[in-house]
This record gives structure tokens, sequence and C-alpha cells, in this order.
DNA sequence: AAGATATTTGGCAAAATAGCCAAATATCTT
DNA sequence: AAGATATTTGGCTATTTTGCCAAATATCTT
């Protein structure tokens, strides 16, 4: 791994770190309906307003989204076309995780189900 | 925000969590390419056996990636067949913004660019 | 069974990240 | 211009994450 390998990797982590955060994520999610001011936020998660705005300047610093400020209020928007889809993706691979955990811990579960089904 | 609704942005945080390291994703990346055993890596990533060793258990606790021992080596494959694209996506948003950013600290070399190529 | 190779695990110190408070800034209202 | 509202910034502690070392395990070779 050359230098310019390691640098363009290092520039990919920054988005990656940016998502992987339950307060950063959520904001992505609720952003990728529309956009949102700030107190938004503050109200969904039980954040500090300081808390919320570092996050959202995380996401910003990664190129996630933008802010436009009007009035009083800042607002801000997805500016990443791909994320909806990926995390959608994320979404169904941990939902097939947890059945499979489950039918590990406990398989009659399973068995039962699907025989009832059949 | 409700309790289920935290629970699985949780669960898709340890997922984005695992991609969020420079020695993961790029794991990761080859691992698109091909399958490979651990000591793969320790060559390509200037790192310690063990903080490879760890971070593959990162991925693999994450749902990302399966490992299979053969012999005396363990090799190690990718399990989430969208993260090749969205990394992709992720590849050209990065390089997007870091034209952007040129530009706005030397707005010139650019127009200068466009001047010549017109 | 002893030695070599590949990998994981435990433990610990160093570095990075998160979240709160208080203070600063900016915009609107009166 | 003084006050109210929305947001950002600075600073500081608490928590989490990393990465190395040493030791344990597991498999192959002799």
């Amino acid at each position: 791994m050359n230098q310019q390998q390691r640098h363009l990797i290092e520039a990919k982590t920054v988005v990656l770190k940016a998502l992987a955060h339950p307060t950063r994520l959520y904001i992505i999610e609720e952003l990728a309906k529309a956009e949102k001011c700030v107190c938004e936020f503050v109200d969904a998660v039980q954040a500090d307003f300081s808390t919320v705005s570092k996050h959202l300047l995380v996401l910003k610093n990664a190129g996630l989204v933008e802010d436009e400020k009007r009035g009083q209020q800042v607002f801000y928007r997805l500016r990443m076309r791909c994320l909806p889809g990926f995390i959608n993706c994320i979404g169904v691979a941990v939902a097939a995780n947890a059945r499979m955990k489950a039918m590990q811990i406990n398989p009659d579960l399973f068995k039962a189900k699907e025989t009832a089904e059949a």
C-alpha cells in the first residue's frame, strides 16, 4: 500500500467515520426525507444543542451535508445521493444477521414456524 | 425517536463503525477482489499480526466478513454484496470534494485550465 | 513429541471521540 | 438598543478505540 493509496483510503474513512454514530446516522436518515433545521434534531435526539451542532459539523466537513442559513435558523440537507440506498442495504443485512443469531440460539422456534407455514 | 428505532439505528452503526477505519476499509476493498488470509494483510498494512487479527474480528462481529480455517491459515471473505458499490460512490464523492476545495483555494488554476480546453 | 508457522486472546497505555457547560455570535423583535 | 431565539465555538472530563507486547492455541512438519 503506497502513500497515495493510503491517502485516498483515509479520505474515504472520514466519510465513513462521519456516518458511524447513532445520532449522525439518524440525522442522515432524516435528511434523506427532507431538509431540516438544527432545532428539529435537538428535539428528536436527546442531546444538547451544542452536541447536535457539532455532529452536523462533522457531517458537513465530511461533505455529506450542506447548510443554508435562513433567518435565524440554519437548514441542512443531504449532499450524497448514494447514501439512502446503502443505509437501506445495511438495514437489510442487519435484520438478516439478527435472524441468523436468533436461529443459532433457538433453532426450534424457527423450525416450528416453517412447519406451520408449510 | 422510540426505543425500537434507536435499537435499529445502533445496529446499523455497528456496521458503519466497522468500516470506519483505514486498515479495515483497506481489508474490505481487498476482500472485494478475492478472499485472503490474515498473513496477506499483515504484509500489506504495516501492523502487528494481533492488530490485524483484531480488525478482522471487528469486521466479522459486524457481519461484514466470514472466515474459514484451512490448514494453519484462516481465510476471510466478504459477506455484504452492497459494500463495493457504496465504497466506490464514496470515492467519487471524495474526489469531487477535493476538486471543490482546491478550487476554493486557488480558483485561477481551474480558470486557466478551462480556457486552455476551450 | 518437539519445533515451526499462523492466528487469537488478554492486558495495558496512548490517542481519538463524545457530550456537557458556559460563552460568543448572529438574526429577528420590540 | 435591549431582549429573545437559533446556532456555533471553546474547553474540559469521561468514554471508547487503537495498537503493541506477551502469552495461549491450533495445525503442520520432522
